[in-house]
DNA sequence: GAGTTTGAAACT
DNA sequence: CAGTTTCAAACTC
């Protein structure tokens, strides 16, 4: 099995010498049992870049470095100390990495290891992604390796699971290139400094180097492609992440991955990148970050299906006959060529940077909106909270900047969500006044009687139910809302504020059982 | 929740 | 490339 991560730091960084537009893209290739199948095609030896992996003693504590130089020692068992290092990239008896379909030095294996997890960079240049390649335990299990593989790299194969075993996870921390490139530029020496935790947790920081050259055919690979699998070769293609999940994922951000396909995580982003890179969720209690998709037609191979436009697997989402999974891998390769055949970008984000002089955002293509006015969610525009642009072909378009419409919608929703915020924090208030009380009053609780409810109507909650009874009034007020109303309103939330005094009340009886 | 509307994607 | 159909999300009731 074949991952991919990337980071992109879309917005973050220019990179003045790129002749691409779009952002740097870093992406983390996790193997299993590498073989050539997905790497048959020619390609040079790329030139050493540096690196960087990290060791950490737990997923969240700040990582700790290790630097990786070209002659780094690759101990052969880390099963002890979780030291990992990165082999020479220059290393001769490294066998060349290529990737199939593409070109003579469009892919290049920068960080070959000679001990697992075996771990590669891949340069695509031109492309905005930045591949590292991880070759993770052989398991008997892999079909490419009881199918007599024609791999030509044994010094590859022979990896032995070594961080991925049940009680090892590696951690990819995934960082703008920008922010590895302002740690990694010093001068790695043949003094790989190696630091090793009592536990094996591990993370590797992965050198964002630059991709100065342009190759069409990978620019326009959408996220989630897998990269040219050889047929048979069952789980190893390569599952690229999609891009603008990892632009959302906070700094620094790790996917955690295990020998035995157990992801755990730290933030939905991550979950989103986990559930991407196998398909098989564990843990459905995981949130995501995207609404699931519902399409029943599409089997989730065409772009109607935002899991599929945005290079995602769908995972749990409420589709019928749902092919955008690793089960149905050759049906998504080939509904993504057709995408591709049909509009060579199909996968590249739709919100773009704009002209000079124009809008910092824009969609690339314009909306074509004939009848909302541009100012519902039918319009791409709008949806992406950007105003319609000079590409647009839209009829009675009301989402420039200076239309009224618009600027009534915006100020309805700056006021809803101040709203819903000032409501939010006006019943977190309550709530914790009658927390409070709860512990603080349990001594008067339990000799009050059958009094109880009042006992917890104190200054502080009185003031928490008043400030959600003027919240209220100003909903009203807002909405312009008849008096009658707005007394009914205002009534109810009373109502509510009452509730939740007798609710915790009811609470602290229940949970003092002796004397209540 | 069912039905309708909408506009992008797909198709011809 | 334009017109039509399909599709899934957004929206309304």
């Amino acid at each position: 099995m074949t991952f991919f991560f990337q980071t992109i730091p879309v917005g973050i960084t220019k990179k003045p010498t790129v002749s691409t537009a779009g952002p740097m893209i870093t992406k983390l290739i996790i193997t299993k049992a590498l073989n050539n199948k997905g790497l048959s095609s020619p390609a040079s030896v790329a030139p050493v870049v540096t690196g960087r992996v990290v060791t950490q003693s737990t997923p969240v504590t700040p990582p700790r470095t290790i630097t990786i130089g070209e002659t780094s020692t690759v101990p052969q068992n880390t099963s002890g100390n979780s030291k990992v290092a990165i082999s020479p990239l220059k290393s001769p008896s490294k066998p060349v990495q290529t990737v199939g379909g593409v070109g003579t030095s469009q892919f290049k294996t920068i960080i070959p290891l000679g001990t697992p997890p075996n771990v590669q960079q891949i340069q695509v240049p031109g492309s905005r992604f930045h591949y590292v390649r991880l070759v993770t335990a052989t398991t008997g299990s892999t079909t490419a390796q009881s199918g007599g593989s024609t791999n030509t790299n044994p010094s590859i194969q022979q990896a032995k699971p070594v961080m991925m075993n049940a009680a090892v996870r590696m951690s990819v921390p995934i960082v703008p290139a920008q922010s590895i490139k302002q740690v990694v530029p010093k001068p790695f020496t043949s003094a790989a400094q190696v630091v090793t935790t009592s536990q094996t947790p591990q993370r590797l920081i992965m050198p964002a180097t630059h991709l100065p050259q342009i190759q069409p055919n990978l620019t326009s690979l959408p996220p989630g492609t897998v990269l040219a699998p050889a047929h048979g070769s069952g789980n190893m293609g390569y599952a690229v992440l999609p891009a603008p999940y990892v632009t959302q994922i906070p700094q620094p951000a790790f996917v955690t991955l295990t020998s035995s396909s157990t992801f755990s995580t730290a933030t939905p982003i991550q979950t989103q990148a986990r559930l991407s890179l196998n398909g098989l969720s564990t843990s459905e209690a995981t949130s995501r970050p995207r609404k699931p998709c519902n399409c029943t037609r599409s089997q989730c191979l065409k772009l109607y299906c935002d899991c599929f436009a945005n290079g995602e697997f769908c995972n749990n989402c409420n589709c019928v006959n749902c092919f955008n999974n690793l089960d149905h891998e050759s049906e998504r390769l080939k509904a993504i060529k057709a995408c591709l055949d049909r509009n060579p970008v199909a996968f590249k984000p739709k919100i773009g940077k704009g002209k000079q002089g124009e809008s910092d955002r824009r969609h690339s293509k314009g909306c074509n909106c004939k009848k909302s006015g541009c100012l519902k969610n039918y319009c791409e525009c709008y949806e992406a909270k950007i105003m319609c642009s000079s590409i647009c072909k839209c009829m009675g378009c009301k989402n420039f900047e200076e239309s009224p419409e618009r600027k009534t919608l915006m100020h309805l929703a700056d006021a809803a969500e101040v709203r819903v915020q000032q409501q939010t924090a006006a019943k977190t208030k309550l709530s914790s006044q009658i927390s409070d009380l709860l512990t603080r009053t349990t001594p008067a609780v339990t000799s009050g009687g059958g009094k109880l409810p009042y006992t917890f109507v104190t200054k502080e909650v009185a003031e928490a139910t008043c400030d959600c009874l003027l919240e209220q009034a100003e909903q009203a007020e807002l909405t312009t809302q008849p008096q009658a109303v707005a007394e009914r309103l205002i009534l109810e939330e009373f109502g509510r504020c009452l509730r939740r005094i007798i609710s915790f009340a009811g609470k602290a009886k229940t949970d003092c059982p002796i004397n209540c």
